[in-house]
DNA sequence: ACCTGAACACCGTTCAAGT
DNA sequence: ACCTGAACACCGTTCAAGT
């Protein structure tokens, strides 16, 4: 971290990393001003690049805000991931993953309004746009806790039995999606205290998870 | 419907509800480009008004998209109520009005992402966007269902326990509109029918609320 | 391979007029 | 009260150069 002028240090005027600043330039765009209706010059002008320096890294600027969706995907999975990974049992790994969740979403709610908003919508073209991919990623997290409950049999689905556990990881994320968006959108009474939305999810969730 | 030329017929030159008009121009656009980039003008060119008409109904663009995701939210309120309109057990009307949401969403994808988008978002000033209002009043038609259904004791929950009730509203609005949200971005496996999710849908969602 | 500057068509919004 | 046309600053995207 000294002032050594390594290679490494000189920055060749053409900086190497300029599709990595212009996501992290979105991202703070995105946070800063709660949507995302920035123009893709306001985030050349950021990064410290000319405004079309961007067409070296992205096709326009809905390509952009693809990635910026990718990335806050990638970044709620590693909460959920960090939130699971000092938790053995099935039912309370669910538990903490769902809060993490929610928790993400409330401290960054244009960010994931966007996720779930035009950037995962079919592109044109017709192949799937990246972010989904990414969410695909964060889905995994989901798929791993729902094995590891039906293996040790706090779940009511069987190890062996694939759908079964698909259909478990859809309907918990559904209800942890369903409750985030609502939370977000303060469609609840004022009396309504986020602890209790929060108790009542985790038993909706696990009501049809946990054997009778 | 004839040629008549009578007093209602005659357009005075500043035809009497232009914003309506653009409203549905909007709405038109919505559904053909399944995104809500165009531009105002394009919006003023359909309805056959200058491109500066549109500031004498609507503050911006901005704010012309709050009032189409209104409409969208006054039109999911309606397909709620006609799809249990002739349903009397409060179990089977809550599936009814599920298949319904689920039905509007996927028949209008764009439409329903801008509704839960951005135009729910706090506007800068403060207060509330008028979408809000019209999702809470479409999350009144559950509330009735809710209601019935305790009345009746089909649910779980007592016809005086108001927070209970709202509780019950909250989470089968969560799981729906999960539900919905993740057929929308095609989260699931190829072989995970439609159906099998809307059958599983239910039942996750009345677990919780039926007696055991 | 990546970046720049000039250029083009278009947009959101404002304002002074029109009816 | 509602609509129009001209005007302004700004944007997305393209293209011919630059290094």
């Amino acid at each position: 971290m000294g002032k050594a002028d390594s290679a490494a240090d000189a920055r060749p005027y053409h900086h190497g990393d300029l599709r990595h600043v212009l996501i992290e330039a979105a991202l703070a765009l995105v946070a800063e001003e709660q949507d995302w209706t920035f123009s893709l010059r306001e985030v050349a002008r950021r990064a410290g690049v000319s405004h079309n320096a961007p067409y070296n890294h992205f096709g326009g600027k809905q390509d952009l805000l693809v990635a910026v969706a990718a990335a806050g995907f990638e970044s709620l999975r590693d909460r959920m991931r960090g939130a699971i990974s000092a938790i053995d049992a099935a039912d309370a790994a669910l538990r903490a993953c769902g809060r993490a969740y929610i928790k993400f979403a409330m401290q960054n709610p244009a960010l994931y309004r966007l996720m779930f908003g035009p950037a995962l919508a079919k592109t044109k073209g017709g192949r799937p746009p990246a972010a989904r991919f990414a969410g695909a990623d964060a889905k995994t997290v989901l798929a791993e806790i729902i094995l590891r409950g039906a293996r040790s049999g706090v779940f009511a689905v069987s190890p062996d039995d694939r759908p079964g556990q698909e259909m478990a990881v859809f309907f918990s994320w559904s209800a942890i999606h369903g409750v985030t968006m609502l939370l977000l959108d303060d469609f609840m009474e004022a009396d309504f205290a986020l602890d209790d939305a929060i108790k009542g999810f985790e038993r909706t969730l696990l009501t049809g998870l946990t054997p009778r």
